[in-house]
DNA sequence: GGGCTCGCTTGACCTTGGTCAAGGACGGCG
DNA sequence: CGCCGTCCTTGACCAAGGTCAAGCGAGCCC
């Protein structure tokens, strides 16, 4: 049981495996599927052997840390189209943080040793991959310094499509249970999310408790770029 | 004649040398020099064949692409601790834009040959580039989602405490001819930055037509990050 | 030298989003 | 059923930086 198209496009979303290209991708993940998790369910727990890494296809997932004290520290959130877990890997020790999901959520593992073995066959591959890498460096610093060029609801509707399995016509996307935790995914303050959500309604998203409606995904999409 | 020390500080700035480690990184580079460039001069033209990327140890260079009229789009603008065009090179086709030096520069080249000679001899190096890569994007994300709180001045600061060659006492860097450059490297307007340069005042930067002097790097680093 | 252009600075105003604080809305529980 | 805590929204205010527009200074060409 391998995986549909619509998650299929999902997957290719992730630099890495875009860096890959679908053929290798493909027959990497081979037809693995994604693993369904429960709210609260773990993914990984800290000291785990680093075997592998994840590509989150559906819903949220969060890495947190235990502090001595018990206390619990968020230290990324996932959502969907996300790879995550790849720095433990690559280093090949033990997973630094545990992981939980934090929604219904559904979640791909790819084996270390599949990856290690294409990169040894095919060294051209790792290549490729720091290609990559470099692009999303230079990506990520040109919007650190422009950040000022998407505002906050540009930011939400960008998250939005990006979450949608469809690229147009109407989406639902469920939300995870606090809305403060996307706002901070999204570098904003809770009032700032609400606020801006207001100005979202004029182009066909409607919020509901836990979920959000999408008239039309390539509209948001068209309004997230400008 | 291989580099002088403060320019190997400054060459193990860049994310990729760190990567490898410094002891990779000597043995690679070797005993090869920077070259000179005067200002206008060309470092590559758009179609060249990508057999190198570039680190850059003093001065000011833009990529650029000519648009079908003749115009000159500016694509990006490096300066020192900067490596540039190593995505080309790991994709091993052909500059897509070209390369001249905005202000007198010195930039080191390095060969895509002994690079992927040294990955093939040791695929685990790949590994190490990748980790590095994969933990500089976390670190990067935490910096867009959380940090961003960084004003102009501030970003000013870091900005010259990079480009100073000394991490402590005085310096004085030169600037290419238009500071309109600078401010949009930085993301912001000329206006704001020519109003931020004014408050760095009180902390021992003077500024002058074509180059700046400071007082104190160390003051000026610790006012950047705090 | 006088006008000219171009880059830089300065000033006044506005938009964005953060901060602080005060309400709702909903669920859990006695 | 009402009390309460948690999350979400809303409003008033503020600081940072963008925008528009005017002024200034240096080089340049006649």
């Amino acid at each position: 049981m391998g995986l549909s198209d619509p998650d299929w496009d999902i997957v290719m979303r992730a630099p890495l495996f875009k860096a890959m290209g679908a053929t290798i991708t493909r027959a990497m993940i081979g037809d693995r599927g994604p693993k369904t998790y429960g709210r609260g369910e773990r993914v990984f727990d800290e000291g785990d052997p680093a075997d592998g890494f994840f590509c989150l296809i559906e819903g949220w997932a969060k890495l947190y840390r235990l502090r001595e004290d018990g206390e619990e520290v968020v230290v990324a959130i996932f959502s969907a189209g996300e790879t995550f877990a790849e720095v433990a890997m690559f280093l090949g020790g033990r997973f630094p943080a545990g992981c939980e999901a934090v929604s219904p959520a559904r979640i791909l593992k790819i084996d270390a040793a599949k990856l290690r073995r294409a990169v040894m066959d095919q060294p051209q591959l790792a290549f490729d991959m720091l290609a990559a890498a470099s692009m999303r460096l230079r990506q990520l610093v040109d919007e650190i310094e422009h950040l000022k060029a998407r505002s906050a609801p540009q930011r939400i509707a960008d998250f939005f499509v990006r979450q949608a399995a469809a690229t147009s016509g109407p989406a639902r996307i469920a939300l995870p249970y606090e809305k403060a935790l996307i706002a901070s995914r999204l570098g904003m303050k809770p009032e700032s999310f609400s606020r801006a959500l207001g100005k979202l309604a004029g182009l066909g998203v409607a919020v509901e408790r836990e979920s959000v409606s999408i008239a039309d995904v390539a509209r948001l999409a068209a309004f997230a770029v400008g």
